[in-house]
DNA sequence: TTTATTATTGAACAGATTATTCATCATTAT
DNA sequence: ATAATGATGAATAATCTGTTCAATAATAAA
Protein backbone atom coordinates (compact mmCIF):
# COMPACT_ATOMS: atom_id res chain seq x y z
CA UNK A 1 0.00 0.00 0.00
CA UNK A 2 1.24 3.33 -1.15
CA UNK A 3 0.21 5.53 1.56
CA UNK A 4 2.88 8.04 0.67
CA UNK A 5 1.23 8.58 -2.62
CA UNK A 6 -1.88 11.03 -1.79
CA UNK A 7 -4.77 11.85 -4.08
CA UNK A 8 -4.22 15.04 -5.54
CA UNK A 9 -7.52 16.28 -4.27
CA UNK A 10 -6.86 15.65 -0.73
CA UNK A 11 -3.77 18.11 -0.91
CA UNK A 12 -5.48 20.45 -2.96
CA UNK A 13 -7.86 20.38 -0.48
CA UNK A 14 -5.65 20.74 2.27
CA UNK A 15 -3.52 23.18 1.08
CA UNK A 16 -7.07 25.36 0.61
CA UNK A 17 -7.60 25.16 4.15
CA UNK A 18 -4.68 25.93 5.33
CA UNK A 19 -4.10 29.26 3.13
CA UNK A 20 -7.52 30.05 4.29
CA UNK A 21 -6.99 29.75 7.89
CA UNK A 22 -3.59 31.50 7.68
CA UNK A 23 -5.56 34.68 6.09
CA UNK A 24 -8.18 34.93 8.12
CA UNK A 25 -5.97 34.94 10.97
CA UNK A 26 -4.06 37.68 9.81
CA UNK A 27 -7.12 39.53 8.81
CA UNK A 28 -9.23 39.21 12.34
CA UNK A 29 -6.89 36.72 14.31
CA UNK A 30 -7.59 33.19 15.45
CA UNK A 31 -10.20 33.52 18.39
CA UNK A 32 -13.43 34.63 16.37
CA UNK A 33 -12.55 32.60 12.90
CA UNK A 34 -15.29 29.66 12.21
CA UNK A 35 -15.38 26.86 10.03
CA UNK A 36 -17.57 28.13 8.00
CA UNK A 37 -15.28 31.40 7.10
CA UNK A 38 -12.31 28.95 6.62
CA UNK A 39 -13.97 27.02 3.79
CA UNK A 40 -15.74 29.37 2.14
CA UNK A 41 -12.81 31.60 1.67
CA UNK A 42 -11.11 28.29 0.83
CA UNK A 43 -13.64 27.80 -1.63
CA UNK A 44 -14.47 24.38 -0.33
CA UNK A 45 -17.86 22.78 0.93
CA UNK A 46 -18.01 23.03 4.82
CA UNK A 47 -18.13 19.30 5.60
CA UNK A 48 -14.83 18.97 3.33
CA UNK A 49 -13.06 20.39 6.17
CA UNK A 50 -14.61 18.00 8.77
CA UNK A 51 -13.16 15.48 5.98
CA UNK A 52 -9.55 16.08 7.34
CA UNK A 53 -9.15 18.12 10.01
CA UNK A 54 -11.22 17.46 14.09
CA UNK A 55 -11.26 20.98 14.54
CA UNK A 56 -9.67 24.53 14.07
CA UNK A 57 -7.02 24.24 16.30
CA UNK A 58 -6.26 20.79 14.75
CA UNK A 59 -5.83 22.80 11.60
CA UNK A 60 -3.47 25.18 12.84
CA UNK A 61 -1.12 23.09 14.51
CA UNK A 62 -0.67 20.82 11.49
CA UNK A 63 0.15 24.11 9.29
CA UNK A 64 2.39 25.25 11.78
CA UNK A 65 4.45 22.50 12.33
CA UNK A 66 6.14 22.92 8.51
CA UNK A 67 7.38 26.20 9.92
CA UNK A 68 9.24 24.47 12.73
CA UNK A 69 10.18 22.08 10.14
CA UNK A 70 12.05 24.38 8.19
CA UNK A 71 14.12 26.77 10.98
CA UNK A 72 15.23 23.24 12.39
CA UNK A 73 16.69 22.27 9.29
CA UNK A 74 18.44 25.53 8.70
CA UNK A 75 19.72 25.81 11.85
CA UNK A 76 21.28 21.77 11.35
CA UNK A 77 22.50 22.36 8.21
CA UNK A 78 23.95 25.48 9.45
CA UNK A 79 25.07 23.31 12.74
CA UNK A 80 27.50 20.88 9.71
CA UNK A 81 28.73 23.98 8.50
CA UNK A 82 32.53 24.35 9.16
CA UNK A 83 32.69 26.63 11.42
CA UNK A 84 29.75 26.55 13.91
CA UNK A 85 31.87 27.83 17.03
CA UNK A 86 33.85 30.64 15.33
CA UNK A 87 30.47 32.79 15.62
CA UNK A 88 28.34 31.69 18.15
CA UNK A 89 25.67 34.34 16.92
CA UNK A 90 24.94 32.58 14.09
CA UNK A 91 22.38 30.16 14.84
CA UNK A 92 21.02 33.12 16.52
CA UNK A 93 20.90 35.15 13.50
CA UNK A 94 18.97 32.10 11.49
CA UNK A 95 16.35 32.72 14.21
CA UNK A 96 16.29 35.88 14.00
CA UNK A 97 16.40 36.02 10.18
CA UNK A 98 13.90 33.29 9.98
CA UNK A 99 11.60 35.06 12.51
CA UNK A 100 11.63 38.44 10.15
CA UNK A 101 11.46 36.65 7.13
CA UNK A 102 8.24 35.03 8.23
CA UNK A 103 6.99 38.07 10.94
CA UNK A 104 3.55 37.30 9.49
CA UNK A 105 3.63 33.25 10.65
CA UNK A 106 5.64 34.47 14.07
CA UNK A 107 3.24 36.66 14.81
CA UNK A 108 0.16 34.42 14.45
CA UNK A 109 2.80 31.68 16.79
CA UNK A 110 4.19 34.09 19.13
CA UNK A 111 1.82 36.80 19.73
CA UNK A 112 -1.04 34.58 18.46
CA UNK A 113 -4.63 33.87 20.31
CA UNK A 114 -4.78 30.55 21.27
CA UNK A 115 -1.46 29.10 19.80
CA UNK A 116 -0.14 28.08 22.80
CA UNK A 117 0.36 24.34 22.34
CA UNK A 118 1.85 25.77 18.57
CA UNK A 119 4.52 28.29 21.14
CA UNK A 120 5.34 24.87 22.98
CA UNK A 121 6.52 23.08 20.16
CA UNK A 122 8.63 25.89 19.14
CA UNK A 123 10.22 25.85 22.53
CA UNK A 124 10.64 22.37 22.36
CA UNK A 125 12.50 22.63 19.06
CA UNK A 126 14.38 24.99 19.87
CA UNK A 127 15.57 23.73 23.64
CA UNK A 128 16.56 20.32 22.27
CA UNK A 129 18.84 22.14 19.40
CA UNK A 130 20.60 24.60 21.85
CA UNK A 131 21.36 21.12 24.30
CA UNK A 132 22.60 19.34 21.17
CA UNK A 133 24.88 22.69 20.80
CA UNK A 134 25.77 22.74 24.44
CA UNK A 135 26.83 19.25 24.70
CA UNK A 136 29.09 19.53 21.76
CA UNK A 137 30.63 22.10 23.12
CA UNK A 138 31.32 20.77 26.50
CA UNK A 139 32.41 17.84 24.72
CA UNK A 140 34.90 19.61 22.38
CA UNK A 141 36.33 22.27 25.49
CA UNK A 142 36.15 19.99 28.42
CA UNK A 143 34.65 23.12 30.48
CA UNK A 144 32.15 22.18 32.88
CA UNK A 145 29.22 23.53 33.58
CA UNK A 146 27.74 24.98 36.95
CA UNK A 147 24.36 24.18 36.17
CA UNK A 148 22.56 21.25 34.13
CA UNK A 149 22.50 21.50 30.57
CA UNK A 150 18.68 21.07 30.80
CA UNK A 151 18.62 24.82 32.92
CA UNK A 152 20.67 25.76 30.26
CA UNK A 153 19.20 24.56 27.64
CA UNK A 154 15.67 26.03 28.86
CA UNK A 155 16.79 29.15 29.89
CA UNK A 156 18.44 30.25 26.50
CA UNK A 157 14.94 28.61 25.12
CA UNK A 158 12.66 30.90 27.02
CA UNK A 159 14.66 33.82 26.32
CA UNK A 160 15.37 34.02 22.84
CA UNK A 161 11.48 33.27 22.15
CA UNK A 162 10.72 35.83 24.41
CA UNK A 163 13.00 38.43 23.20
CA UNK A 164 12.29 37.40 19.65
CA UNK A 165 8.21 37.90 20.57
CA UNK A 166 9.14 41.73 22.08
CA UNK A 167 10.85 42.23 18.55
CA UNK A 168 8.27 41.62 16.48
CA UNK A 169 5.20 42.76 18.51
CA UNK A 170 6.98 46.52 18.15
CA UNK A 171 7.68 45.84 14.69
CA UNK A 172 10.99 45.03 14.53
CA UNK A 173 12.57 48.20 14.45
CA UNK A 174 16.35 47.45 15.48
CA UNK A 175 17.02 45.56 12.31
CA UNK A 176 18.29 42.31 11.94
CA UNK A 177 22.03 42.75 12.75
CA UNK A 178 21.59 44.95 15.79
CA UNK A 179 18.92 42.94 17.36
CA UNK A 180 21.19 39.99 16.95
CA UNK A 181 24.34 41.64 18.07
CA UNK A 182 22.20 42.43 21.40
CA UNK A 183 20.73 39.31 22.13
CA UNK A 184 23.70 37.60 21.76
CA UNK A 185 25.84 40.20 24.76
CA UNK A 186 22.80 39.62 27.08
CA UNK A 187 22.35 35.71 26.05
CA UNK A 188 26.37 35.59 26.58
CA UNK A 189 27.36 37.74 29.10
CA UNK A 190 24.31 38.55 30.90
CA UNK A 191 23.33 41.84 32.08
CA UNK A 192 26.68 42.37 33.56
CA UNK A 193 28.27 41.74 30.27
CA UNK A 194 26.67 44.79 29.00
CA UNK A 195 27.80 46.96 31.07
CA UNK A 196 30.31 49.69 29.73
CA UNK A 197 32.95 51.65 31.35
CA UNK B 1 -22.33 59.48 45.99
CA UNK B 2 -20.74 56.78 47.67
CA UNK B 3 -20.06 54.76 44.73
CA UNK B 4 -17.13 52.65 46.99
CA UNK B 5 -20.14 51.06 49.30
CA UNK B 6 -20.99 48.14 47.61
CA UNK B 7 -24.09 45.74 47.25
CA UNK B 8 -23.06 43.41 49.37
CA UNK B 9 -24.95 40.43 46.67
CA UNK B 10 -22.90 42.50 43.89
CA UNK B 11 -19.09 41.16 45.53
CA UNK B 12 -20.99 37.60 46.75
CA UNK B 13 -21.73 36.95 43.07
CA UNK B 14 -17.96 38.15 41.77
CA UNK B 15 -16.99 36.16 43.98
CA UNK B 16 -18.40 33.39 43.64
CA UNK B 17 -18.09 33.50 39.76
CA UNK B 18 -14.50 34.01 39.83
CA UNK B 19 -14.04 31.01 42.66
CA UNK B 20 -16.09 28.95 40.01
CA UNK B 21 -13.90 30.08 36.71
CA UNK B 22 -10.36 29.56 38.12
CA UNK B 23 -11.67 26.14 39.75
CA UNK B 24 -13.13 25.02 35.88
CA UNK B 25 -9.65 26.37 34.10
CA UNK B 26 -7.39 24.03 36.63
CA UNK B 27 -10.00 21.09 36.05
CA UNK B 28 -10.57 21.48 32.26
CA UNK B 29 -8.65 24.24 31.09
CA UNK B 30 -9.87 27.75 29.69
CA UNK B 31 -11.26 27.45 26.72
CA UNK B 32 -13.81 25.06 26.63
CA UNK B 33 -15.38 26.49 29.54
CA UNK B 34 -18.72 27.54 29.39
CA UNK B 35 -20.96 30.42 30.54
CA UNK B 36 -23.45 28.27 32.09
CA UNK B 37 -20.59 26.27 32.91
CA UNK B 38 -19.33 28.90 35.52
CA UNK B 39 -22.81 29.94 36.61
CA UNK B 40 -23.89 26.51 37.70
CA UNK B 41 -20.34 25.50 39.60
CA UNK B 42 -21.15 29.24 41.08
CA UNK B 43 -24.89 28.28 41.81
CA UNK B 44 -25.80 31.23 40.07
CA UNK B 45 -28.59 32.13 37.32
CA UNK B 46 -26.64 32.74 33.87
CA UNK B 47 -28.01 36.23 33.76
CA UNK B 48 -26.22 37.16 36.73
CA UNK B 49 -22.81 36.27 34.68
CA UNK B 50 -24.13 39.27 31.81
CA UNK B 51 -24.64 41.42 34.77
CA UNK B 52 -21.28 41.82 35.88
CA UNK B 53 -19.35 40.77 33.03
CA UNK B 54 -18.98 41.15 28.79
CA UNK B 55 -18.02 37.35 28.42
CA UNK B 56 -15.71 34.64 29.84
CA UNK B 57 -12.48 36.71 29.24
CA UNK B 58 -13.22 39.97 31.02
CA UNK B 59 -13.75 37.97 34.08
CA UNK B 60 -10.70 36.13 33.56
CA UNK B 61 -9.06 39.44 33.30
CA UNK B 62 -10.47 41.04 36.39
CA UNK B 63 -9.86 38.17 38.43
CA UNK B 64 -6.01 37.95 37.42
CA UNK B 65 -5.49 41.73 38.20
CA UNK B 66 -5.42 41.27 41.85
CA UNK B 67 -2.64 38.78 41.42
CA UNK B 68 -0.28 40.98 39.21
CA UNK B 69 -1.20 43.79 42.07
CA UNK B 70 -0.54 41.75 44.72
CA UNK B 71 3.11 40.76 43.55
CA UNK B 72 3.96 44.55 42.80
CA UNK B 73 3.25 45.56 46.12
CA UNK B 74 5.79 42.84 47.46
CA UNK B 75 8.56 43.76 45.10
CA UNK B 76 7.77 47.62 45.69
CA UNK B 77 7.83 46.78 49.97
CA UNK B 78 11.38 45.39 49.18
CA UNK B 79 12.29 48.56 46.60
CA UNK B 80 11.51 50.69 50.01
CA UNK B 81 13.80 48.42 52.58
CA UNK B 82 17.41 48.62 53.48
CA UNK B 83 19.70 46.75 51.10
CA UNK B 84 18.42 46.37 47.99
CA UNK B 85 21.42 46.35 46.12
CA UNK B 86 23.41 44.27 47.85
CA UNK B 87 21.43 41.35 47.10
CA UNK B 88 20.44 41.79 43.68
CA UNK B 89 18.50 37.79 43.56
CA UNK B 90 16.08 39.29 46.49
CA UNK B 91 13.63 40.66 44.24
CA UNK B 92 13.77 37.79 42.05
CA UNK B 93 13.28 35.26 44.35
CA UNK B 94 9.98 37.22 45.39
CA UNK B 95 8.93 36.41 42.09
CA UNK B 96 9.67 32.91 42.37
CA UNK B 97 7.99 32.56 46.20
CA UNK B 98 5.22 34.02 44.75
CA UNK B 99 4.55 32.15 42.09
CA UNK B 100 4.95 28.64 44.08
CA UNK B 101 3.04 30.04 46.48
CA UNK B 102 0.40 30.65 43.66
CA UNK B 103 1.46 27.85 41.48
CA UNK B 104 -2.25 27.17 40.69
CA UNK B 105 -2.91 31.08 39.70
CA UNK B 106 0.33 31.23 37.68
CA UNK B 107 -0.62 27.86 36.12
CA UNK B 108 -3.58 29.42 34.29
CA UNK B 109 -1.78 32.72 33.78
CA UNK B 110 1.42 31.03 31.92
CA UNK B 111 0.04 27.54 31.08
CA UNK B 112 -2.97 28.69 30.11
CA UNK B 113 -4.92 28.53 27.23
CA UNK B 114 -6.42 32.36 26.36
CA UNK B 115 -4.78 33.95 28.82
CA UNK B 116 -2.34 35.56 26.37
CA UNK B 117 -3.72 38.79 27.72
CA UNK B 118 -3.00 38.43 31.16
CA UNK B 119 0.61 37.19 30.43
CA UNK B 120 1.22 40.79 28.60
CA UNK B 121 -0.12 42.57 31.98
CA UNK B 122 1.85 40.27 33.58
CA UNK B 123 5.04 41.16 31.42
CA UNK B 124 4.26 44.70 31.37
CA UNK B 125 4.84 44.77 35.20
CA UNK B 126 7.50 42.75 35.40
CA UNK B 127 9.07 45.29 32.88
CA UNK B 128 8.70 48.18 33.95
CA UNK B 129 9.82 47.44 37.78
CA UNK B 130 13.12 46.28 36.11
CA UNK B 131 13.37 49.40 34.29
CA UNK B 132 13.11 51.54 37.62
CA UNK B 133 15.68 49.64 39.16
CA UNK B 134 18.09 49.26 36.30
CA UNK B 135 17.81 52.62 36.04
CA UNK B 136 18.20 53.83 39.90
CA UNK B 137 21.18 51.72 39.69
CA UNK B 138 22.56 53.27 36.80
CA UNK B 139 22.14 56.83 38.24
CA UNK B 140 23.51 55.78 41.65
CA UNK B 141 26.64 53.94 39.87
CA UNK B 142 27.38 55.96 37.24
CA UNK B 143 28.39 52.99 34.63
CA UNK B 144 26.83 52.89 31.47
CA UNK B 145 24.93 50.61 29.27
CA UNK B 146 25.73 49.28 25.62
CA UNK B 147 22.28 48.67 24.94
CA UNK B 148 19.09 50.86 25.57
CA UNK B 149 17.57 50.33 28.89
CA UNK B 150 14.17 49.16 27.25
CA UNK B 151 15.93 46.47 25.60
CA UNK B 152 17.77 45.62 28.92
CA UNK B 153 14.45 45.39 30.53
CA UNK B 154 12.44 43.24 27.95
CA UNK B 155 15.35 41.13 27.74
CA UNK B 156 14.52 40.70 31.33
CA UNK B 157 11.37 40.37 31.94
CA UNK B 158 10.77 37.89 29.08
CA UNK B 159 13.87 35.63 30.49
CA UNK B 160 12.30 35.86 33.69
CA UNK B 161 8.60 34.63 32.94
CA UNK B 162 9.65 31.94 30.91
CA UNK B 163 12.10 30.54 32.91
CA UNK B 164 9.35 30.87 35.28
CA UNK B 165 7.53 29.08 33.53
CA UNK B 166 9.23 26.11 32.47
CA UNK B 167 10.32 25.59 36.36
CA UNK B 168 6.26 25.47 37.35
CA UNK B 169 5.58 23.44 34.62
CA UNK B 170 8.20 20.49 35.48
CA UNK B 171 6.39 20.82 38.87
CA UNK B 172 8.98 22.90 40.49
CA UNK B 173 11.63 20.29 41.31
CA UNK B 174 14.32 22.14 41.85
CA UNK B 175 13.40 24.18 45.25
CA UNK B 176 13.32 27.78 46.19
CA UNK B 177 16.63 29.00 46.72
CA UNK B 178 18.20 26.14 44.22
CA UNK B 179 16.11 27.91 41.15
CA UNK B 180 16.19 31.64 42.12
CA UNK B 181 20.07 30.83 42.89
CA UNK B 182 20.57 29.23 39.10
CA UNK B 183 18.25 31.74 37.69
CA UNK B 184 20.53 35.04 39.12
CA UNK B 185 23.34 33.73 37.76
CA UNK B 186 22.32 32.82 34.25
CA UNK B 187 20.56 36.38 34.24
CA UNK B 188 23.57 38.28 35.55
CA UNK B 189 26.48 36.70 33.82
CA UNK B 190 25.06 35.00 30.86
CA UNK B 191 25.82 31.77 29.24
CA UNK B 192 29.67 32.33 29.61
CA UNK B 193 28.94 33.24 33.49
CA UNK B 194 27.99 29.29 34.25
CA UNK B 195 31.05 28.12 32.79
CA UNK B 196 33.07 26.24 35.76
CA UNK B 197 37.00 25.84 35.35
C1' DT C 1 -39.54 48.80 61.08
C1' DT C 2 -40.81 50.49 56.85
C1' DT C 3 -39.81 51.69 52.27
C1' DA C 4 -37.52 52.53 48.12
C1' DT C 5 -33.86 50.66 45.63
C1' DT C 6 -31.24 47.34 43.58
C1' DA C 7 -29.67 42.61 42.57
C1' DT C 8 -31.05 38.09 41.24
C1' DT C 9 -33.58 34.89 38.75
C1' DG C 10 -35.82 31.82 35.32
C1' DA C 11 -38.03 31.68 31.10
C1' DA C 12 -37.97 32.63 26.58
C1' DC C 13 -35.84 34.09 22.43
C1' DA C 14 -33.08 34.68 18.05
C1' DG C 15 -28.80 33.86 16.08
C1' DA C 16 -24.48 31.56 15.41
C1' DT C 17 -21.79 27.61 15.41
C1' DT C 18 -20.54 22.87 15.72
C1' DA C 19 -20.40 18.24 14.27
C1' DT C 20 -22.58 14.67 11.98
C1' DT C 21 -25.24 11.85 8.30
C1' DC C 22 -26.37 10.74 3.62
C1' DA C 23 -27.22 10.56 -1.15
C1' DT C 24 -25.19 12.45 -5.28
C1' DC C 25 -21.72 14.15 -8.17
C1' DA C 26 -16.77 14.70 -9.71
C1' DT C 27 -12.19 13.26 -9.96
C1' DT C 28 -8.58 10.16 -9.79
C1' DA C 29 -5.67 6.01 -10.31
C1' DT C 30 -5.13 1.78 -12.54
C1' DA D 1 -13.38 2.09 -18.96
C1' DT D 2 -14.32 1.52 -14.37
C1' DA D 3 -13.85 0.93 -9.60
C1' DA D 4 -12.47 3.62 -5.77
C1' DT D 5 -12.25 7.67 -3.46
C1' DG D 6 -12.90 12.57 -2.51
C1' DA D 7 -16.08 16.61 -2.58
C1' DT D 8 -20.48 18.46 -2.01
C1' DG D 9 -24.94 20.42 -0.42
C1' DA D 10 -28.83 19.70 2.30
C1' DA D 11 -30.63 18.51 6.45
C1' DT D 12 -30.41 18.00 11.28
C1' DA D 13 -29.71 17.93 16.33
C1' DA D 14 -27.24 19.99 19.77
C1' DT D 15 -24.86 23.57 22.05
C1' DC D 16 -23.69 28.20 23.27
C1' DT D 17 -24.17 33.16 23.30
C1' DG D 18 -26.20 37.35 24.47
C1' DT D 19 -30.34 39.73 25.33
C1' DT D 20 -35.11 41.05 27.19
C1' DC D 21 -38.55 41.02 30.72
C1' DA D 22 -41.41 40.46 34.53
C1' DA D 23 -41.40 38.45 39.13
C1' DT D 24 -38.95 37.85 43.32
C1' DA D 25 -35.54 38.47 46.97
C1' DA D 26 -32.14 41.00 49.48
C1' DT D 27 -30.30 45.25 50.77
C1' DA D 28 -29.55 50.09 52.22
C1' DA D 29 -31.42 54.04 54.00
C1' DA D 30 -35.18 56.48 56.24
Amino acid sequence: MKTNVQDRRIERSRRLLRKALMELILEKGYDTITVEEITARADLGRTTFYLHYKDKEELLLKSLEAVAQELLEQIDAHRNGADQYREPGAAIRIVFQHASENADLYHIILKGGAAVKALDQLHAVVAETAARFIEDYLKMSGVQLDVPVEVLAAYFATSLLGFLTWWLRRGMPEGLEEITGMYVRLVMGGMVGVLGP
